[in-house]
DNA sequence: GTGAAAGCGCTAACAT
DNA sequence: ATGTTAGCGCTTTCAC
């Protein structure tokens, strides 16, 4: 006689597991928890119950009734962005090892749907969050506070931020950028972006490398993609910007991406780089060691900041962090090649 | 008085929503998910109260009780890849604006992993799973026939599949390719590409390729990266290439990303592309259309993947789909630039 | 070490 | 249209 099939539901039960067994419901959830707390007779009994069975346990009955879920929550501006893909990548791996299954959403760089995910994820009374930047919305800031639930910022530093933090500042970034570009002489520079509105943290790079420039007596012109870098609009805003400023000895870019468009641009143009003028990136992607010529740029801590926060997330659940340990400043590196 | 604190959960629950409204839970319930069954008064009421307590629906308990899970699992090679996580940004949209949570998980290109997410996704007893390819382990088949539960193989076309398909014949895209440079006169031939253990579809692309062009009476030189596409390596290998066959006049690469590499690597030698020596990638990324010189490619269907298999998941899961509408080849495109 | 019993917070008949 | 009741499948005291 086959078995019913339940609507749409999971077939096996932990009850039918411990009938054939011959054990409690409760036996099973004992081994199945804490292994050793079961003599090994029993245990091996319910082992081949639930292989026989083919049972999975139904992980939102566990939820509700222990009121803990083995879910966190993370909110990135876009999993299409590689910096962010490879960090939930890292996050992903630790967490998931350590038992928890993660809830991604895409904010969109825009703030009330990320109060829209941050509500939608706290329905799942998830055991911590994990968001990118500081910008929330003052909603989005109430709903947090009131839930107690333990989040980490990410890929940012140097505000007090809401909780945890782990990341790196941003504006120091524009300042490396800047130091070294001024350390060869160049003064008269630009900064390709794409648009502060879609990338905040692109913006604090700007007013890095503009305030550093601009203390040594050197000028900055700013020039902002529309949107997210596309290598297109990159290229002519780079002939634009290259003809209505001929004195510009250096590009610093928002990222490898709207470097890379310069870079095209510019051999275009027949414009010897860096002989011309240099050009500097963010993100050292993998491409940049091989363009001609090799591009000078800056690694962030990507996979650093997946491990880190996944770490930090993990211990505040089992133990109480102080204050310094909260906040974690990765810091980056520049990487020093031929473009600048 | 300040309220308790619950050690951890969501603090309120629908039973004080409905004290406080002044009704019974289930009429909160019903408000909640048909609220024009609901009485304007009482809606109200409701409502209010909801929003002075904050209320919060527990998503666990409400799967629980109606043993449907507004959970759709997603299982791709990696997030990190560009094609991948831009499907998966379009299927994260529409899922959820059909209220539907994904559950995300990287296989890493191994099918006893993708196993094991398998595993873990259905404790979550969830609505649907979509899967990247055909590739799965004998376990993993058990575990989906025996679980009843929708699934979606998507990137991938010209297999019999699991239960539906969404994606397009990789081994048509090498056709393509080789098409277009046989048309030019270009028999000498090599295929570039990413290791075939981590990339099935790159292989069947070769596969298509390489079949044409020997049909064709022309040849095909294979060069596999260690790898994924790094961009280093793909420069020392193509040099190797046109060092041991110079008689090559044509090179299609497994992606844009390598193409990128190679179209590098000829600029370092001084080769001419396309008169000494044709690329072609496969992907149109965004920057391929401002290369130097742009770069001939295909573009596959990334968004439409992503919205076909929202909705063919979302109509499975209402009415019954019939045989022919479970399988779609959404096709792909050439982009002739001017590398080949 | 094991089992009985009481929920976890909600949904879904069913009654009214 | 609203309330009553009985679970959903599991975890967690608490006896034994």
């Amino acid at each position: 006689m086959a078995k019913r099939q339940r609507r749409g539901s999971q077939r096996v039960t932990m009850g039918e597991v411990a009938r054939l067994a011959d054990v409690s419901p409760s036996t099973v959830s004992l081994y199945l928890r804490r292994p050793d707390e079961v003599s090994a007779h029993r245990a091996e009994q319910i082992q081949s119950a639930i292989d026989r069975l083919g049972y999975l346990p139904n992980v939102m009955a566990g939820g509700l009734a222990s009121s803990r879920s083995r879910v966190i929550g993370v909110l990135v501006p876009t999993v299409t962005n590689s910096f962010f893909s490879e960090t939930l990548e890292t996050l992903e791996r630790h967490l998931r090892d350590a038992g928890y299954q993660l809830l991604i959403g895409n904010t969109e760089f825009d703030e009330a749907r990320e109060e829209e995910l941050v509500r939608s994820i706290l329905s799942w009374n998830p055991a911590g969050l994990v968001l990118t930047g500081f910008g929330h919305s003052r909603k989005t800031h109430a709903l947090l506070s009131q839930s107690a639930t333990p989040v980490v910022e990410m890929w940012d530093y140097g505000q007090p931020g809401l909780d945890m933090v782990v990341g790196f500042s941003h504006h120091a970034c524009g300042r490396l950028i800047a130091e070294h570009l001024l350390a060869q002489g160049r003064r008269r520079t630009a900064f390709v972006s794409t648009h502060f509105q879609r990338d905040v943290r692109a913006q604090n790079r700007y007013h890095g490398f503009r305030d550093t420039v601009e203390a040594a007596g050197g000028t900055v012109v700013l020039q902002q993609l529309s949107g997210r870098s596309h290598a297109e609009e990159t290229g002519r805003l780079t002939g634009e910007l290259l003809e209505a400023h001929p004195e510009i000895e250096a590009i610093a870019c928002s990222n490898d991406m709207v470097a890379l468009g310069v870079l095209f641009e510019c051999q275009r143009q027949g414009l010897a780089i860096p002989a011309r003028v240099a050009v500097a990136g963010f993100g050292n992607l993998d491409f940049t060691a091989s363009t001609v010529p090799p591009l000078t740029t800056i690694e962030p801590p990507r996979h650093e900041i997946g491990r880190r926060t996944a770490r930090l997330l993990l211990d505040s659940l089992t133990r109480r962090i102080d204050g310094d340990a909260r906040r974690l400043d990765l810091g980056v590196r520049l990487v020093v090649r031929e473009s600048a």
